[in-house]
DNA sequence: ATGACTCAGGAACTGAGA
């Protein structure tokens, strides 16, 4: 089984150029975010004409996270628990059945946090506390989970082109990397960081300043794994390429292979 | 030093991104 995530800014925008990347990779679940459309607007049949189910957490104008999956969904819950009050369309949690049991995926899209010592950086932090709730209990379930997105953290230096550049960001705040390690600490597994140590991983390029043509990136999407996936672990990847496409987005898929038979 | 791009919403710009 292939699991992939994307942040693909704006989902309507980027539909062939995801179809494209669909037929190369032929993931059999895509976890989406930043699709930034209402769940009525998703361009759902240019998914379902390539077989794949959809699951859609949208809201008008940004954020947004949906899922794409070749077997049915079973289970479908949208929304991080924790703050009734949250109404950012930012998390998703879907059950696929295969013929080994079911594994159970999340998609989510973590708050930014800029500026620092503002309401924006005290709500990501926040975020991240109700997302290791959210995980400490899933482990208790012993299943595969696989937790996907874009986490809006750079977990270390060996994770930037320029770490100097981010210091004083909440990409990469020490507060923000403490709750990172304590996510993975609850026996989550870096999928990327399991098969690689190189310090060229990158997942994201700025729009801005030539930083694709710089090479000038960071590592912040992640695609998390509990001890019941990590055994099946074959291989993770960085679809880089596809950052050098026409009208891309500014971040690039990445996968798991895990060795879990689909039916 | 600063800003540099890109997208949605809605019709000139602002907010948001990271």
């Amino acid at each position: 089984m292939r699991v992939a995530t994307w942040n693909v800014n704006s989902v309507r925008l980027r539909a062939e150029n995801i179809a494209a990347w669909l037929a190369e990779r032929s993931p059999d679940v895509v976890c989406l975010q930043e699709i930034k459309c209402v769940d009525e607007a998703f361009p759902r049949e240019t998914f379902e004409r390539l077989g794949y189910n959809v699951a859609v957490h949208g809201q008008k104008g940004f954020n947004g996270v949906a899922l794409l999956s070749k077997r049915p969904f079973e289970d479908v819950t949208p929304g991080l628990h924790g703050d009734d009050s949250d109404v950012q369309a930012r998390f998703l949690e879907a059950v696929v059945s295969t013929q080994e049991g079911v594994v159970r995926i999340v998609t989510l899209y973590l708050p930014n946090g800029n500026p620092p010592h503002t309401e924006k950086y005290d709500y990501k932090i926040k975020w991240m506390d109700r997302l290791i709730r959210f995980s400490r209990e899933r482990l208790m379930l012993e299943e595969p989970l696989v937790v996907c997105g874009d986490f809006n953290v750079i977990p270390a230096s060996s994770d930037a082109k320029n770490p100097a550049a981010w210091v004083n960001d909440a990409l990469f705040l020490p507060q923000t990397r403490e709750k990172f390690r304590a996510l993975t600490n609850l026996g989550l597994t870096d999928a990327i960081r399991a098969v690689s140590d190189s310090d060229q991983l990158f997942t994201f390029w700025d729009y801005q300043a030539g930083a694709w043509q710089r090479d000038n990136g960071i590592r912040i999407d992640h695609i998390l794994l509990s001890p019941q996936a990590t055994d099946r672990l074959v291989d993770a990847g960085i679809d880089k390429h596809v950052r050098g496409w026409d009208k891309p987005s500014d971040h690039v898929p990445i996968y798991v292979d895990l060795d879990i038979a689909e039916r």
